[in-house]
DNA sequence: ACGCAGCACTTGCTTTTAGCAAGTACACGT
DNA sequence: ACGTGTACTTGCTAAAAGCAAGTGCTGCGT
């Protein structure tokens, strides 16, 4: 996918700028709730996606300031991709699609205890959810890793727990 | 765009084998806020639909019934199209991303006070557009257009006043 | 020090979809 | 009868997705 021209000042084109394609979403989604920070994480969601598209899609979604990358710059050691707040303020957006899916999928895996949460009270949920993103980005700007040599004091995982969804 | 296979029960992928894609919710969206029904209508839409992939996607919406077609089934003579109670429901996924838009996009042509009410009190704007939504639809219910012949006893527009969004 | 596995990609090729211009079929008004 | 409007289809080209294979590091074990 090369550079897009904006057709319209339209709220909805420019969203669909960024995120109207069939991945960009699901890398979201993985970053979101499913705990998956890094490029095999994400190749090895159920969907599949292609190794030449995921690369595509992270740059573009750096570019557009959606995610953060983390790591040294060369190809190779685990690098870890993280929401930025604007990445983060999509969670509204996506918890709005899972309420629709749920409601209309009949074989929907969305967990059902997480959606009934999101309809008795889901600004508890949407909070709940960005304060545990937001203090998964505070956590790693606080130890940014070295290039090289010592690990960080409190060797806690970068995996967080999943959230059911 | 041939019948793509699920490759997961995830609400997020259910819903973006719906909606993912560069156009559908650029027809929602006129559907919508814009008051265009006809395909000439979605046409006219600034950022220029090509006439293949629009009729590709209004069967494809159909099919999911996202949106129901009114009138005799040749390709003559305007045939209007009108969301469904399902198309309704993606209501609160459209105003989610007009915010987000809204807020990440300093060019944006997102309304001021539309934007500023979204804020303020969501619940009463969507409710608002919801039952604007609604009452399109019992009302074409209500006076289904004849094959050919007389006009409804009513001449009034089918054509609604534009939402400012 | 060497080999090997894992990670993060790139490359090359085929298939699918989008984009664009033109054409077609039908109905209605004049 | 003829032009105009509406809703498409068709044919072609360009772009993107999908797939398999390959590349270049790097840390790890031996």
């Amino acid at each position: 996918m090369k550079r897009r021209h904006r057709k319209s000042d339209c709220p909805v084109h420019f969203a669909l700028e960024v995120f109207g394609d069939a991945w960009t979403l699901l890398i979201i989604r993985d970053l979101m709730f499913k705990g998956r920070n890094s490029y095999t994480d994400f190749l090895r969601a159920e969907e599949g996606i292609a190794t030449n598209v995921l690369a595509d899609r992270l740059v573009r979604l750096e570019e557009d300031g959606v995610l953060e990358k983390e790591g040294p710059p060369g190809r190779a050691s685990t690098s870890r991709y993280r929401l930025t707040s604007k990445g983060i303020d999509l969670l509204p957006i996506m918890l709005e699609i899972i309420g629709w899916s749920a409601k209309y999928d009949p074989n929907t895996a969305a967990d059902r205890g997480f959606v009934r949460r999101l309809r008795r009270e889901p600004t508890g949920l949407a909070a709940e959810i960005r304060s545990q993103l937001v203090d998964r980005r505070s956590e790693a700007q606080a130890s940014p890793r070295r290039a090289k040599g010592a690990r960080a004091s409190s060797p806690r995982k970068t995996k967080q727990r999943e959230v059911s969804s």
